[in-house]
DNA sequence: ATGAAAGCGCTAACAT
DNA sequence: ATGTTAGCGCTTTCAT
């Protein structure tokens, strides 16, 4: 006979004596519920996840005795148990910037819709954070992790690549597959969930190019993690270089990205005199013929932040946009399409690639296929800002 | 002696036979470094609590086993036969919207500097979602719970006071602590991070009546289950007519906040002529003198979001500000305060709140006393759009 | 249809 | 300083 229990942790739910030996915490357990349906606990686990198998009359005590007893099943017993997870668990850069909170979002409606439980960590766009952060969220064995772009720690790298082989998938959101040329080669290849960086900026410069503007300037996030944006403005530049047109990549600086873009906006109409002939030199990296001064007539911008920047000083200054110049941003916010001119954009499916990251990988854990990599939508969307002087 | 195991799962991690009963998922476990470096697996169980309790050699063995093997500690395994947990399980309303998002961001940061895991669930603001999520959520066990807002499905507060009987701190986040009047009686008490919504409705009203305005109008949430907008404004109404101004409480349409808010300017310009008289009759709670048509001159929002669309709507219908009608929001977002004129607000302590509770939380763990209720400080940032006219 | 036994991977308690 | 034993609460396997 098993070591005897008190009769029952209801009557006395702080019992003591009897064992001196390790107790419970007090809380209610399958046990108990299965002493007050008058059964033993593995028929109350049996209908807890097979309510059909069990006896009429007794899945009734059963239901009964839960009801009375307020049962919450532990869940690592459970998964302990069973070796098996619901937990999805996340790691975003960061939860408050509305793009991956959004995607966040997706994860969490979709997951909660199917029972999984999101165990979520932000890095801070730390690769190091982010590797310890997955040592630590890969201690609960989730069903699947999620994690963003495709630049890890190798040792990071090394325990996804691990836990797929065991079985987990993995999935890597907000980048699109890797295209050649400027992808670090690796070995480890995951499901992408998200769209092509390159595309985007190709998109944007021939948004532009196809306005009539021959002089571009892209004006990069001064962020030096955010390489997504970095990819667009490489892009960009190729494309435009590629179309014959003048075109230069400026870095804004740090700080409040609203100031950045109105910093911007006066580097953008007088690119070739500096404010400050003290000031460290300007990190405009000009492409194209290098000798003309060039007098951008359109910037496309890392994000609608810097952007909404550039409109705003624009507007105080009385120059005209698109007029004497156009401006392109990248997010597509609520607050961008209101100002005046509405800003042209690239709409993104931020809360689509959590809900695809999610579907892909609850596809993947009932299918046993691999998570399918996934290339989501974006739009251009052209407002005012750029519309074609005319 | 306990049932043989196969001598390592390192050299033969698919090895079979031998015993027809459950087998480990194929993972390193403790015993497989407890091998590898000639110990038990007690010892370095020991070990990876507390280093300083084994033998330096013992100790520098184990280490290199650790590192040989790439062990991960099963953390359901940890937790089950510890019966402690180190996650806090968090309920928020919506994670894409950026004042819960922040409040996620400063409860992550936190929590994770303490090496504590983040399960997150939201609740799209419905309380039945709320409850479902938090029995999910209490089946982990979790050491701490954090829920936004006092209101719960009567269920939800049962478990939430369990919770609370079993040793769990449980901590009401983004309101205040109870003022009379408006609340809901109730038995349990649970410590609130947060502010008053009633201060905060009253302040606002302070601030216009202070620059002189007599005529006063909330412009409130469309959103039912916005309870805090709604506090805000009955607040600022009731401060409104202590002070012998007339004002009224106008609910905003549904639908994307910025149109709504253009969509208010109108009504506020001209509230005794509906627009369309077919439409249905306004919603508009007049206080006051119910006789005067009220021409307002100045009006607060439930969030600035709505007030900036009015803002915009005005720059747009050149309807000076705050000449003809001075605005302000509520939430001193970023975009808001780069409008012209910028945008007077509130500006609130998002991302403190996420961190306060999660100290409150850490501290009522370590402490063993209850989690301390705090009140953040807010404040009303007054720019150009409710400046003073002259 | 229900139960007994064993075990998931780890830690607490009690040795030694 | 290290080991032995029992047990956390549940599920699997194998009876009955």
């Amino acid at each position: 006979m098993p070591p005897t229990r008190p009769p029952s942790r209801l009557a006395t739910p702080a019992d003591s004596g009897e064992r001196a030996a390790r107790r419970g915490h007090g809380r209610i357990t399958l046990r108990d519920v299965a002493e007050a349906a008058g059964v033993t606990s593995i028929t109350v686990s049996r209908y807890l996840r097979e309510p059909e198998v069990v006896a009429a009359d007794t899945a009734a005590r059963i239901r009964e005795a839960l009801a009375a007893t307020g049962y919450l099943p532990n869940k690592q017993a459970g998964l302990l148990a069973s070796g098996r997870s619901n937990i999805v668990a996340a790691l975003l850069p960061n939860l408050a910037n509305s793009i991956f909170a959004e995607t966040a979002q997706g994860l969490s409606d979709t997951l909660q819709a199917a029972g999984h439980e999101l165990l979520i960590a932000s890095t801070g766009y730390s690769l190091e954070r982010e590797e310890e952060q997955l040592r630590a969220l890969l201690g609960w064995h989730p069903a699947a992790v999620v994690v963003t772009g495709r630049r890890h720690a190798p040792d990071a790298l090394a325990l996804l690549a691990a836990a797929r082989r065991a079985g987990t998938p993995v999935i890597e959101i907000w980048d699109g597959q890797p295209s050649g040329g400027l992808q670090p080669a690796r070995a480890e290849r995951f499901a992408q969930v998200g769209f092509s960086h390159d595309e985007v900026g190709r998109a944007m410069a021939e948004h532009l190019l196809a306005a009539g503007h021959r002089r571009l300037a892209y004006v990069d996030s001064g962020v030096a993690e955010d390489y997504r944006a970095h990819e667009r403005g490489l892009a960009f530049a190729a494309a435009a270089r590629r179309a014959g047109a003048e075109v230069a990549v400026l870095a804004a600086p740090l700080g409040d990205p609203f100031n950045a873009g109105r910093e911007m906006l006066g580097r953008l109409l007088a690119p070739a005199t500096p404010a400050r002939p003290a000031a460290p030199a300007k990190r405009a990296r000009s492409g194209g013929s290098e000798k003309a001064t060039p007098l951008f007539t359109a910037a496309a911008f890392a994000n609608d932040h810097l952007a909404s920047g550039a409109l705003l000083e624009a507007s105080r200054r009385r120059v005209s946009v698109p007029g004497r110049l156009a401006l392109l941003g990248f997010g597509d916010f609520a607050w961008a399409r209101q100002l005046d001119p509405p800003l042209s954009s690239v709409a993104l499916p931020r809360y689509e690639i959590g809900v695809a990251a999610a579907r892909a990988l609850l596809d993947a854990l009932s299918g046993q296929r691999a998570a399918a990599p996934q290339t989501l939508a974006w739009t251009l969307v052209a407002r005012e800002s750029t519309a074609r002087p005319r």
